[in-house]
DNA sequence: TTCGGAACCC
DNA sequence: GGGTTCCGAA
């Protein structure tokens, strides 16, 4: 019976793409007995004879378009002897691939998927490495290589790709047969496909990123779809001289050794693929870079993640998961016209009671409260005076912008002058202490130690600052060690912080929060000692 | 049209 | 695991 069922005989070739041999294997998808869709799509796409059927998607690569629904969910169902099946059917097969992150729909565009070829393809491509010669725009999110230094666990213990070999691509096949195909590769458009996506969901699925996220792009995307925001990433003329098929370009070393070609633009930047690392097999990298972590590297490699966290809108969770691309350093600074759009200000989205508080009183510590309105003095409940400070409720906030303006108006003295201002201005910080110090002196002294960040002369505005030196020390003598410390460390700061603004803002250094600022003063205590 | 849950099949 | 079939919802 099956084998009546099988329509579509060996791949011809003659589609103008040319995929991995595997793809075209009908009888044996990698990782499974039988042929998967996305592997039977990529057979039709091959297909030169399906193009009514289905065909790439001009201009967006990886995106293709079934211009025949039912026709090729009839292939289809032959191809699986399913009489019954339909296009209905079929797409919600296609759909299972969303999660899988192996296809996603393109928003807006009927009948139009996208594959995720990182998905598909990255592992077969160990060897890629685009960041040698930063073919990707700096203000472009970092995008994993297979060279990246920084390895994270692979999302999926399995997926269609996971059982490729990797010796399967094999340079011919990578070459675009097809004249015709390289003939109509027109100007790219600046494609962000993924933004259409909602993919602010990255965020969807970014947030998703959600983990592993993804869960959120979440995983991807919420994926409900993470944002996977797909960058402008391919826009150069000639890098993809087929902008349609997935490989019209030869990842093999017949252009030099590693690649330097910019991973296929199908490459969504959803956190799945970040979390994708090559095998030690697969990779030829992998004796040589992974697992450096020399400092200069993770600086830049913080510094860029703190770059696409901003230009990007990233949810800052995202900010650990992309393995390093370095992006200089003015990449970051937007356009002046462009700041008032993005009152971000990258705060770690809700950090858990926890580190909010040894955040905070840090941040006390190290900022003068002069950008908000004196703290209440009193000390307020945690619980309430976050929520208060966070969820300032705007009307449901028409918009983001909207809505961070209105968190930083939850301080009652915040102009809109300072709305306008720098884009990472400090909500005011509760002033709550998160240990119950000293009961009855605890209420003046006891926040003292967070005002005084900058100077001695720190203490609430109201209070006679006379003799500030004095007062210390019968403070000292009160506080307990760590505290102590921790007033130390304000003091040291102090000192190394020139560059503190007079508001009390921190300067954006294109680094997201300084370990030293977000770890808390045990561990900037810790870090000074060792930057000593 | 698209999405995704649920049950079921192979 | 990878669909297939159904179906209600948006």
């Amino acid at each position: 019976m099956k084998a009546g069922c099988s329509i579509v005989d060996k791949p011809e070739g003659g589609g103008g793409y040319h995929f991995p041999e595997w793809a075209y294997k009908t009888e044996s998808s990698p990782g499974s007995r039988q042929i998967q869709l996305w592997h039977f799509i990529l057979e039709l796409l091959q297909k030169e004879e399906f193009r009514h059927v289905i065909a790439w998607q001009q201009g967006e690569y990886g995106e293709f378009v079934i211009k025949d629904p039912d026709e090729v969910a009839r292939l289809w169902g032959r191809r699986k002897c399913k009489p019954q099946m339909n296009y209905d059917k079929l797409s919600r097969a296609l759909r299972y691939y969303y999660n899988k992150r192996i296809l996603h729909k393109t928003k807006g565009k009927r009948f139009t998927y996208k594959f995720n070829f990182n998905k598909l393809v990255m592992p077969n491509y160990p060897f890629i490495n685009i960041r040698p010669n930063g073919v990707v725009p700096q203000s472009a999110p970092p995008v994993p290589t297979a060279s990246s230094r920084f390895h994270f666990p692979p999302l999926d213990s399995h997926s269609p790709t996971d059982d490729a070999q990797p010796g399967r691509f094999s340079g011919p096949s990578l070459v675009p047969s097809n004249p015709e195909a390289l003939g109509d590769s027109g100007e790219r458009k600046p494609d962000l496909p993924e933004l259409e996506d909602g993919s602010a969901d990255w965020r969807r699925g970014v947030d998703l990123m959600a983990s592993r996220n993804t869960a959120s792009a979440g995983g991807v995307n919420h994926q409900k779809r993470k944002p996977d925001i797909m960058l402008p990433l391919f826009t150069r003329p000639g890098i993809y001289p087929d902008p349609h098929s997935p490989f019209a370009v030869s990842p093999l070393p017949g252009r030099g050794g590693v690649l330097n070609v910019p991973i296929s633009p199908a490459l969504s930047l959803t956190p799945t693929l970040f979390s994708y690392s090559p095998s030690p097999g697969l990779s030829p990298f992998t004796g040589s870079s992974c697992f450096s972590f020399n400092p200069e590297e993770m600086k830049h490699y913080l510094h860029s993640q703190a770059c696409s966290v901003f230009n990007y809108h990233l949810s800052p969770r995202t900010f650990p998961r992309y393995p390093g691309l370095m992006v200089p350093p003015l990449q970051c600074q937007m356009p002046m016209e462009e700041q008032p759009q993005f009152p971000i200000k990258l705060q770690p989205p809700p950090v858990g009671r926890k580190n909010r508080e040894r955040l905070e009183s840090n941040e006390e510590s190290a900022t003068p409260q002069l950008a908000s309105p004196p703290p209440p003095r009193v000390k307020l409940e945690p619980p309430v005076d976050k929520e208060a400070e966070r969820e300032e409720p705007p009307a449901k906030g028409k918009d983001k912008s909207e809505k961070e303006e209105n968190s930083s108006m939850a301080a009652p003295s915040t102009s809109l002058e300072e709305e306008k201002g720098p884009v990472f201005a400090r909500p005011a910080a509760p002033s709550w202490h998160p240990t119950p110090l000293v009961p009855a002196q605890a209420q003046g002294p006891a926040e003292e130690p967070q005002d005084q960040g900058e100077s001695s002369g720190e203490k609430p505005p109201r209070e006679p600052s006379g003799e500030p030196g004095a007062q210390e020390k019968r403070e000292d003598a009160l506080m307990p060690p760590k505290l102590r410390l921790k007033r130390r460390w304000n003091g040291d700061r102090q000192a190394d912080a020139p560059e503190e603004q007079p508001n009390g803002r921190v300067p954006w250094n294109g680094v997201l929060g300084s370990p030293h600022l977000a770890a808390g003063p045990k561990a900037v205590a810790a870090a000074a000692a060792s930057d000593a």
